[in-house]
DNA sequence: TCCTGATATGCTCAAAGTGAGTATAAACAG
DNA sequence: CTGTTTATACTCACTTTGAGCATATCAGGA
């Protein structure tokens, strides 16, 4: 057939849809996962899919078993870890990023959700600064660093200073992406060793995964933390009613650092985010809380406008 | 071969790069185009390519004569305007946002720069608000909303007014793409009408382009306008040295609004983006303007940091 | 030489926004 | 009824913004 030499010459490539599925159980951010944690979910774009979201959205609720709310491109790569080189195809890999609630206990058993921290430990402020940072990051990348060349160790370390908020720099939650690839580049995490000595000592806790798969997790969180703090994403991950201070442990979650109560009702009280429902509920332990609803109208309205959170911006 | 067999099991695709490049000439922000300012750059993803954006880089250079500075992926899109549905197989389009300065006269004549405004006239409020708005476009959009039903009348209505700042609301110039495609559902830019009575007077003014190439630069737009508030992407297109005010206008031709004049220097020295030459021009006019420059040190500290500029946010 | 016009640059100020603390209310366990 | 816990209201100092006024330094013509 013609058809099929034609498609020789123009260099056809596999696509791969990758999806970072974000929901908060139990108060902590999670990730959806396969391979007992060690994968995103995956799969590839087929005929049956009439666009790269439909065929995204196709599968994941295939497999969690109820439908993505929001959807958002992540990213494109191509030849990605590449292990044969001369071959003549190649592939590139669309990445989502997803948000839901994990309401439905049915299939509770087919899904695998794993704690973003599991992945990226040193990315949990909400009650302290992590100790793995001072007690093995910091010492192996100024480690890292020295042994640059003299021109480079300055610059080694400046990277480490931003990345990590030294320096009386503030700790800024958004560089997730920075300061994974600063670790990768410092040999500190299993996926950048893999043609190397195994020494497991040299790297740094945290649970990795298959390829890249936790540098894209990376980026999906990167890009939750700048989003929420100008689009009202927050109520992707939030059940239909909640309190003031579940939205507030959810914004916190997702940020990883702690947030200021009293401010942060004022900013989303002023924004009329959310009304009332009338309901109260006392299983929060002191004063019953009210019970609030995202407010409806705000979906159309700020979908476009923008929102804002007591969070440092950037 | 069972290489190829497989390969439409594997429902292969073909890749298509597409660039929006923008440069600021004479104080006009300005984009590369092709065929005479009906398209965007854009061309296969080959197998010379190293990655996609080296494939990118590597085939607009060749149109420009210079390189790229700032390269950055804006979206990845399937199956847009496909015309036979039947077809099995499929293409996707990933594009990219660069920014260039045009110093380079040698190949002035191979490349055709454009100006944003002309496809967008209703973007550029530097001066005033244009008057194809009140005049042309907003009757256009009443008229649309008008013959809604009435469920969706006051929904359309107020999506117009978000988007052209009505009712007491601000202009929002990082909407770019948000207007663009109300105008393209309303069926006001001729790009919607491909398959209607080609009622010309029923349009709005602007320069139309091949498929959605325009879509793709209003892409682009949205994201610079984004972007250059708090990253310091300005100076891409700048020259190595300029006074205060031609950056401030460099910034006022993107943001497409006036920036005030002291408010600007203010932020600009506070963030010490920029380090004084110690000569100073007397081709201002006025008073001879200092020379500045670009401060190097920030382009590794601001890459990961922010930077800001005044402009309203959002 | 001395205005005039033009731009550059410095400085002030009020309004709004933000970070952080204090005080009071309403429930429950014992 | 007392202590504990969480909810919610209010205050205040400080920073950031938007906007205007004042002064400096040049070119060119009266």
């Amino acid at each position: 057939m013609n058809a099929k030499d034609e498609t020789d010459q123009r260099h056809d490539v596999q696509v791969e849809l990758i999806a970072v599925v974000t929901a908060i159980i139990d108060g902590q951010p999670v990730a959806l996962t396969i391979s007992r944690g060690s994968a995103l979910p995956s799969g590839p774009f087929e005929l049956g899919h009439r666009s790269l979201q439909a065929g995204l959205r196709n599968w994941v609720e295939q497999q969690t078993g109820h439908p993505l709310g929001y959807v958002e491109q992540l990213y494109t790569f191509a030849d990605r870890d590449r292990m044969a080189e001369d071959h003549a195809r190649r592939a590139i890999s669309i990445s989502y990023l997803g948000l839901t609630r994990d309401e439905n206990t049915e299939y509770q058993s087919k899904r695998d959700w794993r704690s973003w921290y599991g992945y990226f430990p040193w990315e949990d402020h909400r009650t302290a600064q992590p100790p793995v940072i001072e007690q093995t990051i910091l010492p192996r990348l100024r480690h890292w660093a020295d042994e640059a060349g003299a021109g480079n160790r300055e610059e080694r370390w400046q990277r480490v200073a931003l990345c990590f908020g030294l320096d009386g720099r503030a700790w800024n939650e958004e560089l997730v992406l920075q300061r994974y690839e600063l670790l990768y580049e410092a040999g500190l995490v299993p996926e950048a060793r893999r043609n190397r000595e195994a020494g497991r000592d040299e790297t740094v806790p945290g649970n990795q995964m298959a390829v890249d798969h936790r540098r894209i997790l990376a980026t999906g969180i990167a890009r939750l933390r700048t989003k929420i703090k100008y689009r009202p994403v927050v109520f992707e991950v939030m059940p239909p009613v909640f309190t003031l201070l579940h939205l507030q442990r959810a914004v916190e979650a997702l940020a990883g650092r702690p947030v200021h109560k009293q401010n942060f009702r004022r900013l989303i009280e002023q924004q009329e985010l959310v009304e009332e429902t009338g309901k109260t509920t006392a299983e929060t332990g002191g004063r019953p809380a009210k019970l609030f609803r995202f407010r409806p109208a705000v979906l159309v309205e700020r979908t476009v406008a923008g929102t804002k959170l007591p969070i440092a911006k950037a």
